[in-house]
RNA sequence: GCCGAUGUAGCUCAGUGGUAGAGCGCUUCCUUGGUAAGGAAGAGGUCACGGGUUCAACUCCCGUCAUUGGCUCCA
């Protein structure tokens, strides 16, 4: 009798490595890290049983598979920085009492804590340091964060006595039943957890920043003052984080563009419009003509379009409707009721094209491509360096195609993507398929059956490629789903390059028809992609993924000429020029030029050769070959060199092709 | 567009209610001869722009513009 009772008050924990372990009922997270390790009790943040996320401390009353999460998991991380923003909360109801409180969550790296701090107070970088220094007092009070379920009632009027109308407003949409409170010192909020059971842990704290964001989100509701922040159990963490912050700004496009002078803006030319410098206009040119020679082999052609077009082109494409308002105002001609529009995309004029004649199934698919200039009138706070700009090339083209035909061809597209990613050496980037809110259909154009069968040709295609991909619901563009290729910049912004979509709503505006096997007028379908995304973007991002290590074919410049003196002036102009002719761009340092620091300090050091020219190398026609990096090649001729960098190159390349 | 911050020499930045400074770069000269250099001198600024306060504003206040961290947006 007695043994059977002891039985049931037992329960199974199955660990992560698939044992076993029987522990008391009730037992809590910590006391199994305890029993396994001191040490992993010391270290565990987290727990998540069966597949939930919970306190350490949350007792567990039946068998179950768990597994403790450390710093080291991103449940852990989030745990901590969780708990780091109540003691955020905590610390600023400390120092400005009668702030509010919205929402705090932890994010990717670190926390924020979104907060109201009253009518006519404001919060300003100057009270950071004040912040981080109550939290610091704060989190060495070791206080335990406790949780309490309450009743839907008792939490709105804890919050209604508090006078937090955020607060309430989160409560009263949540579920009876379904609410818990976190209290930590002085300071009791609203939360679902996971938690760390004390303050303790929370050793290093950085407040970062403040801005602006709106309440839910929502632009036309009240402003709300966000401050972020990032804490750590070790200072060393938190300085090794800084400095890596601080590299990360040192490789900003913006930086670098400026330094190794690739582009600039002007204020009388207008915002958001990228002027491109002559080393800048080389790099872009030579990307231009990368993708111009992959997507020669892939059966696209090149066409030319103009830069405006009339206002009823894209009133037909129904851009109009959509984005009119918001766009650059059509320019009027001096004849009555003319307009045109400066063209936002490129889409309606490659329709147009398409419709130049009668097509037939045999001709499908055209590809029809373009390096085309668009121009959007983005509002002003979004401008951002290179990556968000208002007037910008994108590296456009349009597939028209029979339903037969648009797997494939949809693949062909995610195959270019990922040549020019390993060509260029994007490796981490996120493929997001983005598709439309169907709560939201007056944001889109097009009957369901078109979206449902395009949504579909995505999803498969992405599929039959081994693609993994996240879904985004409500992204998708109003005429179309697309799959977007995400890559993160320096400072870990996700930017979309790449960009495949498909639609069947233009072809039915503009009436595109094809001539069948059948004899029959169908409509063929369209694919809008763009492998870099825009021109501008992407060199912006690129130049951020290969700051210092450019590949060799993407220098700005390739070598320096070095004259050991004034004497050989003129062997090294001539080496030079030689260069130039087979596609190697150098510099001259003909000693008056002192570049030698600049190859030292900045741009210049980016710069893979350096060629010695003296007495030996004129009598004997060489040069002498010195790799960044590898020291002394040795000598050898013009023409060998050329190869040898060529060589270089295509090796390069050819490593990428496998 | 919204909230916050910033705007001083080509670049990076210091500075004070009494009409401006550093380092790098630039120009000139010197030195240097197998090398990713050294020295000297010099030139550069309506202190973003427009108002106001003041005997006096780069400095304080207001506005505008631009940049910037976010939010919203992104065909």
């Amino acid at each position: 009798m007695f043994f059977k009772q002891k039985l049931s008050s037992m329960i199974k924990i199955t660990l992560p490595d698939q044992s076993v372990r029987e522990f008391p009922k009730g037992t809590t997270g910590l006391e199994i890290a305890q029993n396994i390790s001191p040490r992993l009790a010391k270290e565990v943040l987290a727990i998540t049983v069966n597949d939930q996320l919970f306190d350490i401390q949350k007792p567990i009353n039946e068998d179950a598979a768990i597994k403790l999460h450390k710093w080291e998991d991103p449940e852990g991380k989030h745990a901590f920085w969780h708990s780091s923003a109540h003691l955020l909360a905590e610390a600023l109801e400390a120092l400005f009492p009668g702030m509010k409180f919205g929402i705090g969550p932890a994010i990717e790296n670190g926390f924020y804590y979104d907060v109201d701090p009253g009518d006519g107070k404001v919060l300003t970088e100057a009270d950071l340091p004040k912040i981080e220094k109550k939290m610091l007092e704060l989190a060495r009070e070791k206080s335990p964060y406790l949780r309490r379920e309450v009743s839907k009632t008792e939490a709105l009027a804890f919050f209604e006595k508090k006078q937090d109308p955020y607060k309430v407003e989160l409560i009263s949409e949540l579920e009876d039943g379904t609410i818990s409170f976190y209290e930590q010192g002085q300071f009791t909020d609203l939360c679902r957890g996971p938690h760390l059971p004390s303050t303790a842990p929370i050793k290093a704290i950085k407040i970062l920043s403040i801005a602006g964001a709106y309440w839910r989100g929502d632009e036309k509701r009240k402003q709300l003052t966000r401050v972020y922040g990032i804490t750590f159990p070790k200072q060393k963490m938190l300085e090794e984080y800084l400095v890596q912050l601080e590299e990360a700004q040192k490789r900003d496009h913006r930086k670098l563009g400026k330094e190794l002078e690739l582009f600039a803006f002007s204020q009388r030319v207008g915002l958001g419009l990228p002027l491109w410098l002559p080393k800048g206009a080389k790099l872009r040119e030579r990307l231009e003509n990368f993708l111009k020679r992959v997507q020669q082999k892939h059966g696209y052609e090149q066409v030319i379009t103009p830069h405006i077009g009339q206002k009823a082109l894209y009133e037909t494409s129904g851009h109009y409707a959509k984005y009119g308002a918001d766009s650059f105002q059509p320019i009027s001609t001096p004849t009555e009721g003319e307009e045109f529009l400066l063209k936002p995309m490129n889409c309606p004029h490659h329709c147009e094209i398409y419709s130049v004649k009668p097509r037939s199934y045999r001709d499908l698919p055209i590809r029809l491509a373009e390096f085309g200039t668009v121009y959007r009138y983005e509002q002003s706070g979004e401008l951002h360096g290179l990556t968000r700009v208002r007037g910008f090339t994108q590296d456009d083209a349009h597939i028209f195609c029979r339903p037969d035909q648009l797997k494939e061809e949809f693949k062909k597209v995610i195959d270019i993507i990922f040549y020019i990613f390993k060509a260029l050496d994007f490796q981490d980037y996120i493929a997001q398929i983005s598709l439309r809110d169907p709560k939201n259909n007056e944001k889109y154009i097009g009957s369901d059956e078109n979206w449902q069968k395009a949504e579909a040709a995505i999803m498969e295609a992405c599929e039959e490629k081994g693609l993994k991909t996240t879904v985004e619901i409500g992204e998708a563009a109003f005429y179309g789903p697309k799959l977007d290729f995400m890559v993160r910049d320096a400072i870990g912004r996700k930017w979309q390059l790449g960009t495949i979509q498909v639609d069947y709503n233009l072809p039915e505006r503009f009436e595109l028809e094809y001539t069948g096997e059948d004899n029959q007028k169908h409509r063929p379908i369209m694919i809008h992609r763009a492998p870099f995304g825009s021109m501008e973007r992407f060199v912006a991002v690129l130049i951020e993924h290969t700051a210092g290590k450019f590949p060799l074919w993407l220098t700005p410049e390739q070598v320096v000429v070095m004259p050991i003196s004034e004497k050989y002036n003129e062997y090294a102009k001539n080496v030079l020029e030689f260069l130039n002719n087979s596609d190697i761009r150098g510099i001259l340092d003909d000693r008056n030029e002192k570049i030698g620091k600049k190859i030292r300090d900045n741009e210049l050091k980016r710069i893979p050769f350096l060629l010695i020219v003296g007495e030996k190398e004129v009598e004997n026609n060489e040069v002498s070959v010195r790799k960044q990096g590898h020291g002394d090649q040795g000598s050898m001729t013009l023409s060998d060199f050329a190869s040898f960098i060529h060589t270089e190159e295509k090796k390069l390349l050819e490593e990428i092709e496998k």
